[in-house]
DNA sequence: TGTACATCAGTGAACGCGCGTTCACTGATGTAC
DNA sequence: TGTACATCAGTGAACGCGCGTTCACTGATGTAC
């Protein structure tokens, strides 16, 4: 008992991370080796995540990503081979995030009434990933290049399947795949733009309301331009 | 003549290079020291740029910018207090860059053939800085605060002047300013989405056209829905 | 069920490196007389 | 025009620090028999 790793206060705070949060219904320690791998990948993860909220991903080291993780340095090798490895999986993930809100969103438009239905799903969505959006922002013009090409991968495929649901709606049949895309693309990049907006601003504050007005107007606006088009003009 | 400063080659290549290129129009030692001082201080701004155009700008060292500019580290703070100070300058400039270009665009616009004409001088301009468009893209969201701050601030100021000018225009006369706002941040935010693309693709080649010409619809979609817009909507 | 061995997530010491920043300095340019 | 002094852009040595990565290791978990 005189082993100075039982006094040792480092050793007590270690033991007591281990054991989670004091309060409310204990973790309980996963029961497999496996099971323990997948939680300290998922902290990784969510380490990068935090750390890049107010810089560029490029700038979170691999030391203070396993230090917020709770591992050595040297255990990170266990689960990425590179931070530029743990992007990418980063990068994944949220565009996986993104896609799924996007889809709630026009789902919601299908259901009832218009831009309206759909932005609010969207902002309570935005509001809820708040540092996914953060990070897709950031490194999609910003991060290192194979972070930032898987992102705007993904925003591709977004607008193309954006696209094709818009092809389905009506008055908009005889539209080329290509004007549809068109479309699409700035339906896309406004959204993203009032999701970094509703991201500098206070959560059901006026600003906010302000922005979601603004977001709403744009879209209408689009619409409007979209039922003005005729697709043989050129 | 035994001093090994005369014969040492990294000396010898310090000469060279304080000589200026060796063709034509040699570019003459600017005469007096403040002169001096000022080609230092472009000459560090002009490094940082080039260094960070392919990673985020709080990647690129103190060290590294000095090095390019061809100076040692300490005398980088002759000019600047930190990279931070240097990375708010650089945004300032790059912004004076974009609202002149803008304003060429508006410019062709009034003088001629619409939305066509404003993006084929935009194209240009955006051609002839390249650097400064990728600076300002990447550290529009992903740069230190005080860069992002800056250059968002720039990029608000360049929206409430396109509004202003919008408003001038036949037919919107009756615009509140807060819709004529809200437009021209679509189409600022257009715009930029389009210089984006065009710094992912050729010059010249047929990607380029195949960008320009989406961004011309997507600039005509605008359009058209401010024509059916009617203010008083909602 | 018990034993012997293999697997492997996490450890800890060590390395060389580039970084930002300090400091005392040099020597050409600029200024006062 | 000449001299004495001040200014100041750029130098070079030195510092302590956090970084990514290597390596041999530990000991709990998993597996074969």
């Amino acid at each position: 008992m005189s082993d100075p790793r039982y006094t040792d206060f480092r050793f007590a705070d270690d033991a007591l991370h281990r054991l989670g949060p004091v309060s409310v219904v204990p973790v309980p320690e996963p029961a497999t080796r496996a099971a323990r791998k997948e939680r300290t990948r998922r902290a990784l993860l969510d380490a990068a995540l935090e750390l890049s909220a107010d810089r560029s991903f490029s700038t979170v080291s691999l030391r203070e990503v396993a230090r917020r993780a709770g591992i050595v340095p040297t255990a990170f090798y266990r689960h990425f081979a590179s931070m530029d490895e743990l992007g990418v999986t980063l990068a994944a993930d949220t565009m996986r995030v993104l896609r799924q809100v996007l889809r709630d969103a026009r789902r919601a438009r299908n259901a009832g009434d218009n831009a309206r239905a759909s932005l609010a799903v969207l902002v309570e969505q935005i509001r809820a990933h708040e540092a996914s959006f953060r990070f897709l922002a950031r490194e999609r013009h910003g991060g290192p290049p194979e972070v930032s090409r898987a992102v705007n991968d993904e925003l591709h495929l977004l607008t193309v399947e954006l696209a094709v649901d818009l092809g389905s709606m009506a008055g908009l049949g005889d539209w080329s795949d290509d004007d549809l895309e068109m479309a699409a693309a700035l339906l896309v990049v406004a959204l993203l733009e009032v999701a970094v907006d509703l991201l500098a601003v206070e959560t059901g504050g006026p600003d906010e309301a302000a922005v979601v007005a603004r977001g709403e107007k744009q879209m209408r606006l689009i619409i409007l331009g979209m039922g003005a088009w005729k697709p043989a003009h050129e």
